[in-house]
Parts: structure tokens; C-alpha cells; sequence
DNA sequence: AGTTTAGAGGATAAAAATGTCTTTAATTCT
DNA sequence: AGAATTAAAGACATTTTTATCCTCTAAACT
């Protein structure tokens, strides 16, 4: 499972290309809340984004987050290895170091399996691609809430 | 990824399972040892499977732990299911409390797929076939090294 | 230049996961 | 009954993850 630093960081990713689109360049306090992250810890975050060059940022009045160029498609990869490195990518099943053919778990040909086809998937999936569910409609970004807090169905 | 106590469970169970085919039933200090996990860790761990009656532990001198059925297959999902719950089963990537279909994250589609494959893979695998590789010397259930602590490949 | 705005960075706090230690309870053997 | 053995249980310590706060620095606008 992801972390809750990838999480919020592909959630936020999302957000700042989709308002860069409209012409705007959101801050982190905007970011959170429209995210539903918690505010500082999103600026945290949102730095690692900066210091692997995934994102840029503006200091100062008009500042904000952006996109060199929003065009160029960004895996959900690179976020996740940017906030947790490559565990999941190269560890096995069992934690073992380096499980590897010469020296398998016993979940090792099984587990393997699923851990490229997740990897598949995550090179797959874009912030572009995920920005047009969104924009489309088939998709939401933060929760729907009631105001109870209940899901909405 | 699994947490360490279900790492160190899984481990153990199969561990105990071995050893109880050769008619001894070890305890947690023996485990601890042959798995290559931390003593009084695996205790608890080990705790948690006989609360959730996944194996029985007999006290006193020729106690230690054992299965009661032990051609009964038993699946690493519940043993998962023991120390974790069923978070990963039931949680999506952007940790949605209840993403579902009516309200999608934008990676709910791709992410349903590995999650699937994922709890049929660990429905499937179970401490029995995992014993067998480890008796076939197809698989390992601790990792071997070398005296200076380096992976042998 | 000075003021305002916004991210960067460091220090700290809280919570959860992991790991350790000690005592207690149950069982077996003598 | 008493001693030895072994798991159960609770208290405690450490580490990692998650979260907050405060100060510093850069940019923009007047």
C-alpha cells in the first residue's frame, strides 16, 4: 500500500496540473485543502516533488506550484519512488534483501507477478491521465463527504 | 507490502508446520531463531495466530506450538487477514475509506485489477505449498548468508 | 527600499509500528 | 508437592511515520 506521503503527494500532483491548467498556480494551503491533506505536511511533500524536479515552485506574490511542461506525461511512478524509494519496486514478499531467482521465498514466482504488473500499472497511469477522469467526471480526487461525514453513494 | 509481523508469521507457520511433520512442536525461541526473527516480536505474533486459532500452542515441557489439522490447507491470506486485517483487501491507492465504483479515485479501475490479483494470489498460496518448496530446496524461509553477513548468490 | 506573499528548512510533537523485558499462568516431569 | 519448562500477558523502549510549528529566504508589488 502506499504510504500517506505518496498519497497525498500523487493527490496534490494531480490537483496543481489540473489548476495549471485553468491559468492558475495553487499554493500548499489551497492544495490541502482541496485535497483534504493535512496543510503542512502536504508542504513537505510537495518540497520532495521540487527537490526530484517532478514539480516547480514560485516564491513570492503569484507564486505557487507548476508545470514546466504539462504536456509531458508524469508517471505515478516517479512519485512514489521520489517519497518511498524503490522498497516496494524491489523488495519481496518475505523482506528478504534481495530475494532473488537464485536464492527464492517461497511466495517469490507469485509475488513477482504482482509486483510487476503493479509497477506496469504505475507507469501506466499518469497525472495526466488521471486529471481527465477527473475533469471527465468518472473520477474524484477527495472524498465526497456528507456533511455528517458519511460517504456519499 | 506486508508489515513485519505478518512477514514474521507467515514464516513461523510454516516453519511450525515443518517441524510438526517431523513429529517435534517447537517453540518461540526455536522459531525465533530458524527464521531469523526477533524472539519476544514473534512471541506476540505467534500469539495472535493462536487467538485467531490459525495453530494451538501447548504450555509446559514438551509444549510449544502445532497444527491440530494439519492437512488442513491453510491460506497466507489468513494469516494476513490475523495481524493486518483486511486493510489492503478493502483500501484503495488514495486510501478513500470506501472508494467503490460510485465514487472512484482516479486509479480505482487499474489498482481493483492488482488487488485482485493480489488477494486471489494469497488465497491460493498456503503454508502447505510454501512447506513443500522449502522440503523440494525450491525456496528458502531465511535468507542465507554468509559469514560476513552478504547475501550468497 | 520596504512590505507582502509564498515556499524552504529545521525543530518538535504525536501516533503507530517494531522490538525488548519481566512477571504470570499453565503444563509436565520427578 | 515441588521444580522445570513453555506460552500468555502486560509494561516499557525504540524507531518510523505522520503531523505541526516557527523562522528563514526568495520573489513581487508598491
Amino acid at each position: 500500500m502506499l504510504s500517506k506521503a505518496a498519497e497525498y503527494a500523487i493527490r496534490s500532483m494531480v490537483y496543481i496540473w489540473m489548476m495549471n491548467q485553468k491559468g492558475t498556480r495553487p499554493g500548499y494551503r489551497t492544495i490541502a485543502i482541496e485535497v483534504g491533506s493535512p496543510e503542512h505536511f502536504t508542504a513537505k511533500v510537495l518540497q520532495t516533488m521540487t527537490r526530484f524536479n517532478l514539480v516547480r515552485a514560485g516564491k513570492g506574490r503569484g507564486g505557487g506550484f507548476y508545470f514546466e511542461n504539462p504536456e509531458e506525461e508524469l508517471p505515478v511512478f516517479e512519485i512514489i519512488k521520489a517519497i518511498d524509494g524503490n522498497k516496494f519496486f524491489s523488495s519481496c514478499a518475505f523482506g528478504f534483501g534481495n530475494c532473488n531467482c537464485a536464492n527464492p521465498c517461497p511466495m517469490h514466482d507469485e509475488f513477482m507477478i504482482i509486483r510487476n504488473n503493479y509497477t506496469e500499472m504505475v507507469q501506466k497511469v499518469t497525472v495526466q491521465s488521471m486529471a481527465e477522469k477527473i475533469i471527465n467526471g468518472t473520477a474524484t480526487l477527495n472524498q465526497k463527504l456528507n456533511a455528517v461525514g458519511e460517504n456519499i453513494v
